[in-house]
DNA sequence: CGTGTTCTGAAATTTCTGATACAGCTTTTC
DNA sequence: GAAAAGCTGTATCAGAAATTTCAGAACACG
């Protein structure tokens, strides 16, 4: 959960935004018969009539364009551009937040702010998958399983604890694995040493953290491979990445979520054991041994 | 022999509704680098992002508006605005029969891995929210809302990043929060310190560690307030405990899934940072001026 | 370590869209 | 029923957007 400040905005206003449609139906009766056709145009295919062209919404509605140009300027908006990114915007906020209306202004219960919280994290997950290409998996997976390559694992100050988690599992199943510590200064001597061989596994998310994008564009630059697990906004470490694995954060609480990314770590890690098996069951098996006997 | 300008998926057949997103998810390992940036901005705002203009679009990808173009010819479309159109047909197609959603969960071949595994964890997570008590859910949440409450995270190997996360965030929301090592060594000073007025958070699950144990023990002897989050079969520190939330950790891997764990934790900072919004969102903005001011 | 290929972006070019001025037509009003 | 007011479409323009060109850069290959 990275912090995004000032995310108290994101509430749900008291009075909910109130959809250019139902202005429409409203002020119907104020329209010339043009505005009227344009209006019946736009109500019959909301809102995607508005998303064309002017010449095609004006040949859809039966009016010239300069009548279409009107009835936009008429409602208030600087021109048709402005009128569409008025509709895109409010179809992407209608589509995205299926939940955010479903949530009640419920004081904390339990139970239910538990369950609502965890139906959030689902969707997460269930969108994360889809947005992940196989074959984008896979190569990672392939590229964590080179026993040649080096992996440093490294994230900011919450994700931080994810690229310690993936690393304290790695470090087990395969050699040649550790975990970058965030602070600038004791990269420095780690940093001369990276190059082609190694592989930079990197956690970043939204209030993306600059130390962590030097660090990336430094190993970059000395020929290392990038991995990054970022969010859909894409860290700016994603320029620099060779593969790009993004998951959805958005949650019903002042922060994020990282539950995407962790699902994405595990099942990397499950793939990679599976894929290393022969040397990693006898690496896991000695582990054992060195802390049974150890007490 | 490849994209033909114009395929016939320009006019979907009523069988299949083939989401281009699903064609580029497929085919993103034949991308250039440049043409993956795009796919991912796409994917990610899909398909809202494609519906801006080509140098928006290139602007938000981080690439040039030629490469744009590149790419969406390569998709198979005679040029942007055709691209533009299927968007937005597949869209409005979409929104209109609100079963076409309903059922693309399975593709097959694609990352049977992910899919399966992210299946996997969704369903603990479902069986962790059903089987937490609201109340003890609720009495957690005020434990670690009580500002007199000094709160001490820790955790064992793997656990140990899940401890450290909830503390990154803690801290940040409220104060007297501090995270314990996993060496005994380093506990005890800390230890002695340790009474009445303290909270320990442990997150253990199974091969539960002896030293986690012994520190939650000493802990409650000393009177401290024990939290515990672990499996369902429950670590010992169960004993001591005076909450326990249990979470479902089987997954089809080597490896459990911390994914309940993780739930759980960023469900805890949510309400809690919510019952203590009067305190904690003077606290957040400072922390962020302080980054913001630190460059 | 060169060499050929592919990829990429800056800039020029072309296309097309949104916007405007003006004249014809319709409706309203007295 | 005539004049005024308002509405609408044609023709045109300005400007922005998409597209193409081309040269440099990165990359893979031998």
């Amino acid at each position: 959960m990275n912090q995004s400040g000032m995310r108290d905005d994101h509430r749900p206003s008291p009075t909910d935004p109130p959809s250019l449609a139902e202005r429409i139906r409203h002020e119907m009766d104020t329209f010339t018969p043009s505005e009227k056709r344009a209006a019946h145009l736009l109500l019959s295919h909301y809102p995607f009539a508005g998303l064309d062209t002017v010449a095609e919404f004006a040949s859809r509605a039966g009016i010239s364009a300069p009548s279409v140009l009107r009835f936009v300027t008429r409602l208030g908006f600087g021109g048709f551009p402005d009128f569409q990114r008025h509709l895109r915007e409010e179809l992407e906020a209608q589509l995205l937040s299926p939940l955010a209306k479903a949530s009640p202004s419920d004081k904390g219960q339990g139970a239910p702010a538990l369950a609502s919280f965890a139906e959030a994290v689902i969707g997460n997950l269930r969108a994360t998958v889809e947005n992940i290409a196989p074959a984008e998996f896979e190569a990672v997976v392939a590229l964590l399983s080179d026993p040649r390559r080096h992996i440093h694992f490294t994230g900011g100050r919450f994700t931080g604890a994810l690229a310690r988690y993936a690393e304290s599992h790695f470090r087990i199943v395969r050699s040649h694995v550790d975990f970058i510590e965030g602070q600038p200064v004791l990269w420095r001597d780690r940093l001369i040493e990276i190059g082609r061989k190694d592989v930079i596994v990197a956690f970043d998310i939204r209030r993306y953290q600059e130390d962590v994008t030097a660090l990336c564009e430094t190993a970059a630059k000395q020929g290392a491979t990038v991995v990054l697990l970022t969010d859909p906004w894409l860290s700016p470490i994603a320029r620099v990445a060779r593969h790009v694995l993004p998951a959805h954060i958005v949650a019903p609480s002042n922060w994020d979520s990282s539950a995407g990314l962790l699902l994405l770590t595990e099942a990397l890690v499950a793939a990679v054991t599976k894929h290393l098996w022969d040397t990693a069951k006898p690496r896991m098996e000695a582990v054992e041994r060195l802390r049974s006997g150890r007490s």
